[in-house]
DNA sequence: TGCAGTTACTTGTTATAACAAATCACAGAT
DNA sequence: ATCTGTGATTTGTTATAACAAGTAACTGCA
């Protein structure tokens, strides 16, 4: 779980449009993040047990707080329960993977459908920059820097649609990717006519949901499926 | 929350296709279960607390368990925190609900059209079975018999589809209706010319997705619209 | 050397107690 | 009668310990 002082690493996370979180931090709350941020980013590798005593020491917590964190993140399916009852970060399997992919275009499709007809200017703007970002990052071969601002793209925009239900159906489909999330640029940056990114600023901009739908699948479906390398062919006994 | 042994009460759940649950039923779950259920067929009002201590008396547990079956309600957005911590059943505002609705159109369709591929003849006629039994409950009046059983319905029809996180997604919507689940058929039992269900059944029996993808958003729009007179205008202060 | 049986330890689970903060109630003063 | 201050109670939160079950390791015998 590597360093622990790392507090206010996650600033500028989406989720500012009336998804505010209570900020009271609890211990509880505290191990929450630190776990589920260790899993978006690939610290934790599919199959690794997350055992309760052992995870309480490294994090200087009892165990109570620490086990509500990962009870927490498996009601989530963010981790899963072994026979014993130890948590696991859960493999992906192809068929999973898929379902994902799937309600993701779906989800996120109906998402930037619903941002367009709504979506203000500055939040237009925002959008931009991240997208800018991960060009940058990209062209730098920042690629972990890039994965992340790539979620955050996505999850700005979810947020644009102003649907917090589907916010955190969203967020939870993204979760379940996280430990094979670095991989997204490992065999290579795909290189598009027009960024997908692009033809949904341009359709949020001209307020047309179709075609920011449409945009939005093709980003998932098609930039997303070098993912399906780093899966399990089928779920291991 | 009424008497406590009623074990086995839950027996014929849907999610039998590959959403299997490991059956070790601890405290935790036993308390989570119980205090579901009661979501779930209306015994809890929307705005009534639930508080730790006199909960885990009145289930005759210690904290811990109820605990984190509450934090597993919340985590599931079935129940909410208020600023103290209290678990709290949440007030469904009109846009809520609205949210609710659009989503289960979207999502149930979806599986709808997916049942329509892969369901093979002994599923659909359990479903047939199913919404018989609906027809019979509102003949006779047992309005809290036919909303368990459209429940059944829906849910069994989603397991259909075999796409296991889509069905909790589906799930999840459902346990947020839950406090007002009861009040389906309060102003009257709406005249269907074929009922949406009929036409869902026959649609699969076709194959033909899109037919029984239409037919369900018909049942869930149309069905559901009486539940916005029971909903709070505005989210309360 | 190999195997059986037993001990010790590690696992998740549950109960209990200590803690802090907020609420409630009651007493006393104005 | 109303307001205020103080103490007691109730709230969620966290830590700790007791428990049960499974696993590992080690010892003693063949």
């Amino acid at each position: 779980m590597s360093s622990r002082p790392q507090a206010a690493e996650e600033a500028g996370e989406p989720g500012g449009a009336g998804f505010s979180r209570i900020t009271k931090e609890s211990l509880s709350d505290r191990a929450y993040l630190e776990i589920r941020t260790a899993l978006m980013r690939s610290r934790l590798r599919p199959g690794q047990k997350l055992q309760l005593r052992p995870l309480s020491a490294e994090l200087g917590l009892s165990a109570t707080p620490v086990r509500e964190a990962l009870l927490r993140l498996v009601s989530e399916q963010a981790l899963e329960l072994d026979e014993r009852g130890t948590a696991v970060v859960p493999r992906l399997d192809r068929a999973r993977l898929q379902e994902v992919r799937e309600l993701r275009a779906e989800l996120e499709g109906k998402s930037a459908a619903r941002a367009a007809e709504v979506a203000d200017p500055v939040e237009i703007a925002r959008l931009e920059e991240v997208h800018a970002g991960i060009a940058t990052a990209l062209a730098g071969e920042r690629f972990q820097r890039a994965v992340e601002l790539n979620e955050r793209f996505h999850l700005e925009l979810c947020a644009m649609g102003r649907l917090p239900i589907l916010y955190q159906f969203v967020t939870s489909l993204w979760l379940r990717c996280g430990p094979i999330l670095s991989h997204l640029y490992d065999d290579g940056v795909m290189e598009w006519d027009p960024h997908p990114h692009v033809r949904i600023i341009e359709a949020l901009h001209r307020r047309d949901s179709e075609a920011a739908r449409a945009a939005m699948r093709q980003d998932i479906i098609e930039g997303g499926s070098g993912l399906l390398r780093y899966v399990d062919e089928a779920a291991p006994p």
